[in-house]
DNA sequence: AGGAAGATCTACT
DNA sequence: GTAGATCTTCCTA
């Protein structure tokens, strides 16, 4: 299976959300793998975006304004969340991933999650970074290097009548336009 | 040094 | 459906 190119993180955030469902997900933990297809993905952009991080400056914005295709992890109530840099360098923007339907490493994932419930294991934020063992450490690694603990890889195709659109989830001040996206009918999305 | 906010989750009714 | 726990980062004094 091929890894994703750096120029597919080139374009803008909602663009490469779109593009990113179907794709698949690969954690890298010693000997062990963990993979997903990523079913549900959020777009965020920089200083026009209300409720981007990038508007706070910080160290996280400089993350976000560098070369994209790199990983963006930072926490929020208690949980690590997983986005990935988009835009070239210079130019802030970020996917989040919400959601992802586990394929392998199923169990080391419930043990990290502590539930046999599969249909909960990754179906937020939240939940699949714990489920991935994801945290700061891994913050700014390229996802388009094979080397790296966190990588994409080309999935299942999308036809565009399988995706649905909705308002971001959770942001206290949202833009006019619908931002997350995912697909339609997945049983892993976080809500319906 | 201290505090508040925040793109959430879980448990309980 | 709602309440409370959660913890890192950034802002202010």
């Amino acid at each position: 299976m091929k890894i994703l190119p750096q120029e597919f993180y080139l374009s803008n955030p909602s663009q490469v959300a779109v593009a990113l469902l179907g794709k698949k997900l690969v954690r890298k933990i010693g000997n062990y793998t963990i993979s997903g297809i990523i079913v549900e993905t959020e777009a965020y952009y920089g200083k026009s975006d209300p409720a981007s991080r990038a508007r706070k400056g910080g160290k996280l914005s400089k993350i976000m304004l560098g070369p994209p295709g790199r990983t963006l992890i930072y926490m929020v109530h208690g949980n690590w969340l997983l986005n990935i840099v988009t835009c070239p360098k210079g130019v802030a923007g970020a996917v989040l991933i919400r959601a992802i339907e586990p394929l392998s490493g199923l169990s080391l994932m419930m043990r990290n999650r502590g539930i046999n419930d599969v249909k909960k294991l990754t179906n937020g934020p939240g939940r699949l970074t714990k489920a991935l063992n994801i945290t700061n450490k891994l913050n700014n690694l390229p996802v388009f290097d094979k080397k790296s603990e966190i990588t994409i890889y080309e999935g299942r195709k999308i036809s565009s009548k399988e995706i649905a659109k909705s308002f971001r989830i959770g942001v206290s001040k949202d833009l006019d336009t619908p931002l997350r996206f995912y697909i339609k009918g997945n049983p892993f999305v976080s809500r319906p």
